[in-house]
DNA sequence: TCTGGGGTCCTAGGACCC
DNA sequence: TCTGGGGTCCTAGGACCC
């Protein structure tokens, strides 16, 4: 069961995710680089295009390498501000088409549009309609799935790559899901996919096969039940509008060369600076500081400190991450460091509640009696999602929480 | 594969409270 | 005085995603 919140629809899913988002961006403004392996970054790969990836360029990669792959490999700067631009027009038509659109990152999003049918005509004929708006209005390609779930439809635009779309009939779900390997499923990375293969499982329909608990030997608890519910097509979470971002960070990584003191403080301080800028710009205060550090060897450590309440003061964080950093000086002066970061986290924390509410709030009314109380505690943008936890004394107790 | 930068969520142990 | 069970919050680390 779900409990819904504010800003919570129900219906088909469209999964829309634009096509090597960067590298689509560079080709669109520059025709010389149409058709050809396109690379955007410097040192490191941060986007190819197909005609790269068909030499076997990825991301991340070092430029070296990338290079050594695909020797009329094109290289272009990043351009953020562009790309935000483009992200941001390819993003008003989604609203345009419909108030259910869910962001997932700068180039992927969620649309519900169940609601559509006698507008627009069916999902399939929105998904077309929308690819033709993306490609005539921003100029670029973008792969669509459409699908009952959200996870389905998903995996459904990754299949259509590149510029493809993609239906899921409901009477075909098992036929397209069971012969895709398992990397397909988000939740499964390298460690995961390296766990399941030594059992021999190696597609989605085998995986299956599997019972919950044996499932969740392998991979935890939390990843068993998740990737059980995925194979068993049950995911029946909504899409969700105006999820706001948990946390706010930064991070520069450099060479293993030695770093004094005052270097590192200096690097410190910009980027202090940075996160608290965007910290203000968002109005959201943040209470969990972590400064994040990478050793010469690579390997990551990283120190929080949760300060008693939010805080949008450069002079507080920088203080705090000051002392955090210090407590790593001995380790760093014996290892080196290659990269320093900051992540502020629990915004928006003091304005955090969270109400317990018996298991018939639904129909008693108590659950809009609720919500409303916390709108007014804390406005009506701040209701984000229902959760379902289950009590301890058998009685499942939804719970409302704010800020997410 | 000699390693970016932005995030999310989960786990496990310890401190602390009733 | 000693002890248990249940719960929250904090810290650190890990896996994963785009």
């Amino acid at each position: 069961m779900f409990v819904s919140g504010e800003g919570v629809v129900e219906g088909p899913m469209l999964h829309a995710d634009l096509d090597s988002f960067y590298a689509s961006v560079e080709q669109r403004d520059d025709p010389r680089l149409r058709g050809r392996p396109v690379a955007v970054g410097g040192g490191i790969i941060m986007a190819a295009s197909y005609e790269a990836k068909a030499y076997g360029v990825s991301t991340p990669m070092g430029e070296r390498i990338a290079r050594q792959l695909c020797p009329d490999l094109l290289v272009a700067p990043m351009r953020p501000k562009v790309y935000m631009e483009a992200s941001r027009a390819v993003f008003e038509i989604f609203h345009d088409l419909t108030p259910n659109v869910e962001g997932i990152s700068v180039d992927e999003a969620f649309l519900d549009v169940g609601g559509l049918a006698r507008l627009v005509g069916s999902p399939s004929q929105v998904a077309a309609l929308l690819r033709q708006r993306v490609r005539d209005e921003v100029g670029l390609p973008i792969s669509v799935g459409v699908a009952r779930t959200k996870y389905l439809a998903k995996i459904a635009s990754a299949v259509s790559k590149p510029d493809g779309l993609l239906v899921v009939p409901r009477d075909g779900e098992e036929d397209f899901l069971y012969p895709l390997p398992i990397e397909r499923l988000w939740g499964v990375g390298k460690k995961t996919s390296e766990k399941l293969h030594a059992r021999g499982i190696r597609t989605i329909g085998q995986l299956a096969e599997l019972e919950l608990r044996s499932l969740s030997e392998t991979v935890g608890k939390a990843s068993g039940r998740h990737l059980f519910a995925l194979a068993h097509f049950q995911d029946p979470r909504p899409v969700e509008r105006g999820r706001r971002r948990r946390s706010i960070g930064s991070q520069r990584a450099f060479g293993p060369g030695r770093r004094s003191d005052a270097e590192l403080d200096q690097i410190l301080v910009g980027i202090v600076d940075r996160v608290m800028g965007r910290v203000r710009d968002g109005g959201r205060p943040g209470a969990t500081i972590t400064v994040r550090v990478r050793f010469g060897d690579y390997e990551r450590v990283t120190r929080s400190r949760t300060l008693p309440r939010p805080t949008m003061a450069t002079e507080t964080v920088l203080r705090i991450s000051r002392e955090l950093l210090l407590g790593l000086r001995p380790l760093i002066a014996d290892r080196g460091i290659t990269l320093l970061g900051l992540t502020i986290g629990a915004l928006d924390a003091s304005g955090t509640t969270q109400l317990m509410l018996p298991f018939d709030a639904h129909q008693s009314g108590v659950l809009d009696t609720a919500l409303d109380e916390v709108r007014e505690k804390f406005g009506s943008g701040s209701v984000r999602r229902g959760v379902l936890v289950g009590s301890s004394d058998g009685f499942d107790v939804p719970m409302l929480s704010d800020g997410m």
